[in-house]
DNA sequence: ATATGGCCCTGGTTGC
DNA sequence: TGCAACCAGGGCCATA
């Protein structure tokens, strides 16, 4: 359910709550999901790093982390960072600051204790989401394999389809092509450019891909702009309403 | 290479 | 009313 706008919102919600937060303790759940690297890896990565910016890749929330506080630019802040953890919210994951005595959510399965008394955590009942944390000395900083939406050219957008056979919802569903693209949005920018879900992608004309592109940016705006103003009810303990507010204005 | 389908998982809804 | 079956749905993997 959360895609572009809700990921976008709560990645600067959380941003704006703990960048140059320093993470003092992580605990995780010990169930096999929802971590893509084991827990206690995760957690020994993560204490004593500093989180320098919290942003948004696709669907994934990527936190930038250092051993030493942040400073200059963005840019500067991310080119520093030494290691990432990269928060997927899956169907029903809810990334929440806290304080630490906050009632704790059933289904929690990370809490990282911060330096400035505050409580980050990632609590997920259904347990599709994903943590993962990377050393970039290791690794690659995070990529998302898709075009962002929101930014890809219409010759680009245009190439993406080109010759596809499968359905044009199927086509902006697929993660490697377009990135934070879900049910919802998909549905909603096909609805807007008057085109069925169930065309092949690769036999839209290129006019009709312009619209699409054009329906799509409009969604995903028009739901950030939304979302802009409700950050706290996504962030901030109480946590499910905001979701829900996104979804309903459609 | 591209496309399809099954699986993961729990909570809410539906049906008897 | 109460309980069980059923469905949602993004990503990942095996298979066609």
């Amino acid at each position: 359910m959360p895609e572009l706008p809700e990921v976008e919102t709560i990645a600067r919600g959380v941003d704006a709550r703990v960048r140059g937060d320093r993470i003092v303790e992580a605990w995780f759940s010990s169930h096999r999901e929802p971590f893509k690297t084991p827990p206690r890896r995760q957690a020994k990565g993560l204490e004593g790093k500093v989180i320098l910016a919290v942003h948004r890749t696709g669907k994934h929330i990527v936190c930038e982390l250092a051993t030493r506080r942040p400073g200059g630019s963005l840019e500067e802040t991310v080119a520093g960072a030494s290691a990432q953890w990269i928060v997927h919210l899956g169907m029903t994951g809810r990334l929440l600051v806290t304080t630490p005595d906050a009632p704790l959510a059933p289904h929690t399965h990370a809490r990282l204790r911060l330096g400035s008394g505050r409580e980050l955590r990632f609590v997920d009942p259904r347990r599709f989401g994903r943590l993962e944390f990377r050393e970039l000395h290791r690794a690659e900083g995070f990529v998302g394999a898709g075009a962002e939406p929101l930014t890809i050219e219409d010759d680009d957008f245009a190439t993406l389809f080109r010759g596809r056979r499968l359905a044009i919802k199927a086509a902006l569903l697929n993660q490697s092509l377009l990135t934070g693209v879900g049910n919802i949005y998909a549905d909603e920018s096909l609805f807007r450019a008057g085109m069925r879900p169930r065309k092949a992608a690769g036999r839209l004309t290129r006019a009709e891909l312009e619209r699409l592109r054009t329906a799509l940016v409009e969604v995903l705006e028009h739901a950030l702009r939304l979302g802009g103003t409700s950050v706290s009810d996504y962030v901030d303990a109480a946590g499910v309403r905001g979701l829900f507010h996104l979804a309903h204005w459609l």
